[in-house]
RNA sequence: GGGGACGUAGCUCAAUCGGUUAGAGUACCGGCCUGUCACGCCGGGGGUUGCGGGUUCAAGUCCCGUCGUCCUCGCCA
């Protein structure tokens, strides 16, 4: 027996034909209204779809209601006239005939219209995020989400992962991305630190014998953010034991399979190719490479050598490099403008300017012409491998300078010309740098974490600590960094060497890192691991640019969450409680305030 | 932290060179309409031009500051 009459017999996705001269009821929100006098139709949406209901003007005059509004209709499943079936809706062809129409809740008037096209601004939408939730395309996204992770979580289990939960609440690291803080109620003075990653903790799982551990995991990172950055995200988060890079990319390969095909019905092409970081930075000029098209790096260097340009002279004498990139067709493709926005370009990321030759045997034109003159034309044309007509653009500098400018380059023209191809391509950059340099700090930092194991032994240290490479390899999609990982270190001496090579003292080790060299001396299992951005990938595999869509209660670039309006200040008494008091212009917005409020109040008798 | 764009009705936008009562579409409300499906037609209500200050006879428009949103460089082991 159903005791609450309204309650709904079928959601407004499900009605078909088959179902016409059934008694049901749905439940949902007013979509669009017609009213044609002698009857009335409304459209009823749920997350399953929508249902035109019918009203004949006898019913219609029994219940008011409007936009957003939520009822509940008992009525008749009826089959359309031919002529009026909708072929563009799944429940097209059946009407439900309403017989009694009860108002569930009431909505003011919404504050932007529930239409798959949207044009409203971000900040409207966020404000009222649970109106913008009930668009279908963001529900597609959130379910895409859903299914995603589940597929993930089965494909782990297949392979005896277990799942396990890691602190939230944890300690500071001194290294790497800004922790947020949470003061310590019971200790004075003291903070938590919310987890960048569950790094440490999966590490000592594995010294803990758990063997195969994943998670889905919450990170924080006090950062400045982007389109695909929030302050908040989540990782699938997976460590192994008794492994090397092989084994933890087949597990990957295989849930990425699994869980693509799921999800998403797409057959990947496994194993994914491999490619160094040396060579990736040689062919693509950056460390995510968008492999669906050409468009590679070249090196001219042997042109370079010989040709009376002092800037590329000047690049090699210091050890610099001379790249160049060919753009098939260029110089009929891309106008003068065209040219001129890439200067801006390469600008922008750092180069000093960009020199162009429309290749020709004839000489050719732009800045590099009067230097490719004679035959150093047809040398210029066969270094770079470029065709009469196309367009090379060069940069020279120091190798990381030229190659990020014409990486940057090469993805603005893959995209500006229509050469990317559609289609998922999946690759492992394996042996990353062990140590960068930070001229600032003017000292080296781990590329990846203190935690990577370097590629061979330590047994000779270079003198340039840049030449080393580690075990770190991430996993790239179509130009995206989707994950990180690497071979852990698993022997204390070897970690305390590599400390050593950052120029972290014994002592601070011990203070910083103590327990987990501690666990390191306690019988430690070779291990590795990988990390995958969750809203990333599930932001790419819809074709969305911006991880806001896929992420239920996102936050803007500023780091506030406009819907609960956080962060927020919060009463002095709740401050004094964690021992925690206001200083410099946090202080002054609070004093400004206070005396606003004063301001406000009524004066006392 | 730096650079750029934007902020006018609930929403999306317009408003000439600084000049009369700040307009349109849509949403909402009322009326008409029996086959629409973003229905159509007629009518109506709706404004702290983000906020504060300045210049001017006069500011949505110009200047300074501030707040917010978006993009971007730095940053994000």
């Amino acid at each position: 027996m159903n005791t609450t009459p309204w309650l709904r017999s079928h959601t407004c996705g499900e009605l078909r034909a088959e179902h016409v001269g059934q008694r049901v009821v749905l439940n949902g929100w007013v979509d669009a209204r017609r009213n044609h006098g002698g009857i009335f139709f409304v459209d009823l949406r749920d997350r399953y779809g929508k249902t035109q209901v019918t009203l004949s003007a006898e019913i219609a005059e029994t219940v008011r209601f409007s936009a957003e509004w939520v009822l509940a209709v008992e009525g008749t499943v009826v089959r359309r006239e031919p002529m009026n079936v909708n072929p563009d809706r799944p429940t097209g062809e059946i009407d439900v005939r309403a017989e009694k129409v009860t108002v569930l809740s009431e909505s003011r008037i919404p504050p932007f219209e529930v239409l798959d096209q949207l044009d409203t601004a971000v900040e409207t939408r966020l404000r009222h995020r649970y109106i913008d939730l009930r668009r279908a395309p963001l529900q597609r996204n959130l379910l895409h989400r859903s299914r995603f992770i589940s597929a993930m979580r089965r494909a782990f289990e297949a392979q005896d992962f277990a799942e396990v939960e890691t602190p939230i609440l944890t300690r500071a690291t001194p290294e790497g991305a800004r922790d947020y803080l949470v003061p310590s109620r019971v200790h004075p003075g003291e903070f938590y630190a919310l987890p960048q990653s569950p790094q440490i903790f999966k590490q000592l799982l594995m010294v803990a014998g758990m063997d195969r551990y994943f998670q889905v995991a919450r990170c924080f990172r006090d950062e400045d953010l982007r389109a695909d950055r929030q302050p908040e995200f989540t990782q699938l988060d997976m460590e192994m034991s008794f492994v090397d890079e092989e084994r933890i990319f087949a597990v990957w390969e295989a849930v990425l399979v699994r869980t693509f095909r799921e999800a998403m019905g797409v057959e990947l092409t496994i194993p994914f190719p491999r490619l160094t970081w040396d060579e990736c930075m040689d062919r693509y000029g950056v460390d995510k490479p968008d492999t669906r098209f050409g468009l590679e790096l070249v090196d001219i260097a042997a042109w370079a050598k010989t040709a009376e340009f002092p800037v590329f002279q000047e690049a090699l004498a210091s050890g610099g490099r001379t790249l160049g990139l060919v753009v098939p067709g260029g110089g009929e493709l891309l106008s003068r403008k065209d040219i001129t926005a890439l200067e801006e370009l390469a600008k922008n990321f750092g180069a000093k300017g960009l020199a162009w030759w429309k290749a020709s045997a004839e000489g050719g034109a732009g800045p590099l012409a009067r230097f490719a003159a004679g035959t150093k034309a047809a040398e210029l044309m066969q270094v770079a491998g470029a065709k009469e007509g196309d367009l090379l653009l060069c940069a020279a500098g120091k190798a990381s300078q030229a190659r990020r400018v014409l990486g940057e380059l090469r993805v603005h023209l893959g995209r500006k010309l229509g050469l990317v191809k559609p289609g998922w391509n999946l690759l492992w950059v394996t042996h990353f740098p062990m140590f960068e340099y930070d001229e600032e700090a003017g000292r080296w930092f781990s590329a990846h974490h203190p935690f990577t194991a370097p590629v061979g032994d330590l047994s000779e240290i270079p003198a340039d600590l840049g030449v080393m490479r580690s075990r770190a390899y991430d996993l790239v999609m179509n130009g995206w960094e989707l994950g990180s990982g690497s071979i852990r270190i698993h022997r204390q001496d070897v970690q305390a060497r590599v400390f050593q090579l950052l120029g972290i003292s014994a002592e601070e080790q011990s203070a910083k890192f103590g327990f987990l060299l501690e666990a390191l001396a306690h019988g430690a299992p070779p291990h590795g691991g990988f990390a995958v951005g969750l809203d990333r990938i599930v932001a790419l595999t819809l074709g969305l640019d911006s991880i806001r869509d896929v992420v239920a209660f996102p936050k803007t670039a500023s780091a506030s969450d406009l819907l609960c309006e956080a962060p927020s200040k919060v009463a002095p008494s709740q401050l004094a409680e964690v021992h925690v008091a206001l200083a410099g212009r946090a202080l002054l917005e609070a004093g400004k305030s206070d005396a606003g409020t004063a301001a406000a109040r009524p004066p006392s008798p």
